[in-house]
DNA sequence: TAAATTACCGGTAGCGTTACCGGTAACGTT
DNA sequence: AACGTTACCGGTAACGCTACCGGTAATTTA
């Protein structure tokens, strides 16, 4: 109920000026150690806490990163307590905001935390957006920007992101190794950056060893369960059907794996499977499932330490790139001979 | 790098004082149409927005939620959307911050928002939290506080819960339903409310159908695959071993069926099995696992609806408790009989 | 001893905004 | 003609804080 002490309030009570309140409480010098010292006991009594509102009004900056996600799925989590934990530890508080991959959502999202209640932004994009108007005003801002995990190659700004390439290469290969031949995918969204690199990774892993894409092994579906689980159904009945099936994200491995069980069809045998992303829940299926998984909270440490760094240099770094390996974890789905 | 264009810019660049460009921006009356206009196309052209910071210091409230939670697991991830959705709507942004089950964090993060960053907080509280002083300092403040999901008795405060009693409750009959007598649980850490109401329903339900209720058969551990894992193999290891098992979250259910499966017994033959959470996961296990579902998104929604009244009600609403039901989804990994 | 330095403190302006009050015209009312 | 009403606008203070400058007394230096 009583309010928030201010340093007024401090001041009046001690009868000294608020400039003064002020300094010691800053540990500021041109201050008697006694005047001091009787300034913190009693802010400490009123337990007074400064106002980060005024301070941030007077400094023009908030000390705050804005954090915009498209969700908050487990590889998405991880890599924002990534983020919290260098942000943390670097004085900075986040504010986390999903776009729910909705375009609306992300313009909306940024507008309200660009009306000066952030020092700047760490972002992955939705995969709905195809113009980014609204992230270049951020910048014409003169706000550090970094963008993470959803890398779209429009946005000139320092990235920090996963080698999808080389996660799509590691997986098709390793399928390839392992004696498949007609190996299908399931992509994302075709504007989506993240589904593409990993595709190329397919086609490159491909053509390493001479085999031929075959265009209607090749489908872009929505990033979900139910979605691949019908595309997987339809590439099942193709006459010449695929071998085995490399999936984009876990989530669509899964519904995969459901169509390929309704098909009567048995994993590693029949079919082979991998994924990507790593979660939890493939590792507990049966059989459990490949997975390309990424480094996401580590992921998310360095977009911090990169935004940091932005935030204290001065000169852009639009050109930084930095990109995080991902490690193929090979489990029953995919693995044909001891 | 061009700054932000404020009202004092516009004031200038019209040759009128800073008080007409305000109210013109804000519809007030007062204002001639033609003066009004000019300000809104000019306002426009410099994409003029005002500054939330200096608002919020003069209104002394910053529209801003905090929302506290121990991490983003699936449930709580999707409460947090439920917030997300309303607070938005009402005009809200929102602040996640994880405490990461930990009480130093939680405390840091309360202290964090505290300094005028929100003007109230939406709580789950971390399980390793036993002293809330640091919340208590919230509603001394005078600021609305609702707690959801972790519901603590010793708080008073307006709460948003599941009826976790009675999700134990259902969970436990229907495996006596089916025929199970000797039905162990696996809850969590001691000082945790949800365990403790889950736990209750467990007994109540044994006691309901003259069951003794065994001791022996009540585990606490934490809150995690690893320890339900082991403690489900010190279980199976008692002369007289259960014959079905309830876990009071998905995580220690996925642990425990990985130790059932370990010690060569089948589900749900020789041990029923029932989760709580209905994570996507233990649906896709085999055999797929019985959970209790809570109304995840929701609960967020009631949680953020109730901050919102409280925030505009003048007097404090500590005794409103919302309780909303879970509903029990049958498995195979506990139907025994078609 | 005079001058210069130091130690300490206070006043003021400003960050961007709104609330409040006061002022000037141009009308209408009696 | 004198007054009250509008319609419109400007100035000032305030929100809580810090930066900056200036001032006084005590202490040191030359």
């Amino acid at each position: 109920m009583n309010k928030q002490a201010t340093i007024k309030d401090i001041a009046k009570a001690l009868h000294i000026s608020i400039s003064t309140v002020s300094r010691a409480l800053r540990n500021a010098p041109d201050v008697n150690p006694e005047t001091r010292q009787a300034v913190l006991t009693l802010s400490e009594e009123l337990s007074y806490q400064p106002s980060r509102l005024a301070l941030s009004l007077q400094q023009k900056q908030t000390h705050t990163i804005g954090v915009i996600v498209p969700n908050l799925d487990y590889v998405l989590a991880t890599m924002v307590k990534g983020i919290d934990e260098v942000a943390l530890e670097a004085g900075y508080t986040v504010m986390v905001c999903q776009s729910n991959e909705s375009f609306g959502r992300e313009m909306v999202n940024t507008r309200r935390l660009l009306d000066s209640l952030v020092d700047g932004f760490i972002i992955s994009v939705s995969s709905e957006t195809k113009v980014f108007d609204h992230f270049k005003k951020i910048q014409r801002k003169g706000m550090p920007m970094v963008v993470f995990d959803r890398v779209d190659t429009d946005l000139v700004a320092p990235k920090v992101r996963l080698d999808n390439h080389d996660g799509g290469f590691q997986a098709t290969e390793h399928l390839i190794e392992q004696g498949y031949r007609r190996i299908a995918i399931l992509a994302g969204p075709k504007n989506l950056g993240i589904s593409n690199s990993r595709l190329d990774g397919y086609l490159a892993a491909l053509k390493r060893h001479r085999i031929k894409a075959d265009p209607s092994l090749i489908v872009h579906c929505d990033f979900n369960q139910q979605y691949a689980y019908e595309a997987t159904i339809d590439l099942l009945r193709l006459k010449q059907r695929p071998d085995a099936i490399f999936t984009i994200s876990d989530r669509m491995a899964i519904g995969a794996m459901l169509a390929i069980k309704e098909k009567g069809l048995s994993m590693p045998d029949d079919i082979g499977l991998v994924g990507f992303n790593n979660e939890p829940a493939v590792s507990l299926v049966t059989p459990a499932i490949s997975s390309v998984e990424q480094p996401a909270f580590e992921l998310g440490k360095t977009a911090a330490k990169l935004f940091i760094e932005a935030m204290h240099n001065e000169a852009p770094m639009d050109d930084v790139e930095i990109t995080l390996k991902p490690r193929l974890i090979v489990r029953a789905s995919s693995l044909k001979k001891g």
